[in-house]
DNA sequence: CTGCTTTACTTAAGCGTATAAGTAAAGTAT
DNA sequence: ATACTTTACTTATACGCTTAAGTAAAGCAG
């Protein structure tokens, strides 16, 4: 199985150089000051051997890890539940890989495996690392943050600590109820993605929420509210309840969409019409969110970019370059389709 | 920023020991020897001075990194527009994680980029690979599988090469389409995900769609057949493009689930009822099949184990265990809802 | 022709670890 | 008491690379 490496020494000894000419020659150190000719026959040989440095001794002499770390703290089975992360994945990883960076992704089943997390950074195994903060603020800003190399925080956090990229989520909670209120709805119950208590930014939509509905004159009402747990079924059984609920609320904030579609199908199987007899908004705009039947009114987030941004500022910390936004906030939009029935108000 | 690393060396000069002595007592190793009261003292100074060891440094001695590398070949628009490859992932690196494996997710855009897959695996970047099938055979089985490092397949290939975990998915395919031919359907569309001759699995799957409507003595018909690419709109666009078709098809195949949500809503669009109208059957049993409007019949992949079993096949190739399967290929499996109408049929 | 600079390399050190080989002291057999 | 083994370490080397420092030859000014 195993086929000889070849390392520098050899591409040295076939091209009658030093190891260190050929390291000059691949690296196009310009001071070394080597001739046309050694450096093409270098080349060529180094080719003809099929020769490709041993990354991990770079590193090693280099001080610094060409891999930049993506901490999840989720169990297992909620890490991908919907393509939030998929998409920030895939946003961040585009740009650190045209600096040449690749993608150590690190999951935290649980708070214990946080130790996990922290080795990946004092073990020299990353030169930066980006976090998921549904951990919450004091987890990320203890040890996480003062090991020496880069961190950037991905998704929304109460405080504004440290390096983050996140939308701006309240602002879209605020578009969300305001667009049912205008639309006439008094009883707009709220399903949650997470458990009470469990995380942060969860809570503080919550909040906006109850705080969307009081400046318009209405009086918070925790019975029409359910705490989901970011999967479909939760999201689905949150909607049954709610649904016991009399009377009967006439629209429903989903937090993701994931959960808001499930509650469409709660509606509708129990008999009633979305949008109708209940009105549905979620949040996310998944990729099927315009493919369900009603399609769902939704709050549009920028999850690639929030991705790409948190890649620039990464490299940018990589340079020592302090961003010039430290904590952004990219702008969501509401996405007007048909769950919640504006189509069906005649606007006069 | 840079805080000072602390080196087995530092530990050593504060217990006053040898650094061998510090890596005899951090890695255990029993034929060296060591008293319990220097092995107390030495983690005890460990501990204090917060040593973690350089990975990196590791890695280079031992000849072995310990990262496992996942070669995904895919658009970055299209790598996780659905949730195969997150559910493959979760899978796979719940397992690699208990043996202190961590995964290196590397994306290639385009057959170009090919080149950095490679080096991930000749720059002793990762100890093992796994690769996923969409690039095809040919690819797979040129350089990337000798360059004396694991390589492991996830998903279908046409042929049996290497080691690969994959599901049974023409044995799917046709459960779905007898499950619909016994249900009285003749005219059986079928949207594919992928670009005709692009990606060799979704050709094979078609073939089999063929052959299993002409085993139930219906000749192949063309017309009834759209090539989509992975995404919504894609199935969207096929479904349309479909319902132009005269006779209009009584069933649709979707091979992936997010094609066939789609398409139901391309159909429920138009007017036309599912499954009265139009039956629909998809393909992956997506975390919100069962919560479409109506819930959606399709084909159940196992697809964390798929990412599980691979995970134990690559931990058994890093020790010289030759897999009992080579070519594992797990069970799919017909579940019924409500998009295929079976539950219209009366069975006396 | 001498002394200084430039060119084109080579030699050597070091990154942080693992581990084989060496060694001094203590223990044990004869 | 001597020889041999065991204990408990230390010394030294290697992994593959980058890069500072060294060097011999060539170029060039005066």
């Amino acid at each position: 199985m195993n086929r000889k490496k070849v390392t520098s020494k050899d591409v040295a000894k076939a091209a009658g150089v030093s190891q260190a000419t050929v390291s000059y020659v691949l690296n196009k150190v310009e001071r070394a000051n080597i001739s046309e000719k050694t450096r093409q026959h270098v080349q060529q040989i180094a080719r003809d051997l099929g020769y490709t440095p041993n990354v991990v001794a770079q590193s090693l002499v280099q001080g610094r890890s060409h891999n930049i770390g993506m901490a999840l703290f989720h169990p297992h089975e909620q890490i991908f539940i919907d393509s939030w992360l998929p998409n920030i994945m895939t946003g961040f990883s585009s740009v650190i890989q045209k600096y040449g960076f690749r993608l150590l992704v690190e999951i935290a089943n649980d708070k214990q495996q946080y130790e996990s997390i922290i080795n990946l950074l004092r073990g020299h195994e990353v030169a930066g690392m980006v976090v998921q903060s549904t951990l919450g603020s004091e987890f990320i800003s203890a040890e996480l943050v003062n090991q020496g190399v880069p961190v950037v925080i991905v998704g929304n956090l109460s405080e504004h600590i440290h390096y983050s990229v996140s939308s701006d989520n309240l602002t879209g909670v605020r578009m969300a109820i305001n667009h049912l209120l205008g639309l006439g709805h008094q009883r707009i119950a709220c399903i949650t993605y997470a458990p009470e208590g469990t995380v942060e930014h969860a809570a503080d939509r919550l909040t906006t929420y109850y705080e969307t509905l009081a400046a318009a004159g209405i009086s918070p009402d925790p019975s029409l509210v359910r705490f989901g747990a970011f999967a479909p079924l939760s999201g689905y059984e949150a909607m049954r309840d709610l649904l016991r609920h009399k009377p009967l609320p006439t629209a429903v904030f989903g937090m993701n969409d994931t959960m808001a579609i499930a509650a469409m199908a709660a509606i509708q199987e129990a008999g009633l019409r979305v949008p109708e007899d209940i009105a549905v908004v979620g949040f996310d705009d998944d990729r099927l969110a315009a493919f369900t039947t009603p399609p769902l009114t939704t709050i549009h987030e920028s999850q690639r970019e929030i991705g790409q941004r948190a890649g620039e500022m990464m490299i940018g910390l990589l340079n020592d370059v302090e961003p010039a936004t430290p904590n952004l906030q990219l702008p969501t939009q509401l996405i007007v389709r048909k769950s919640c029935g504006a189509h069906l108000v005649h606007t006069p």
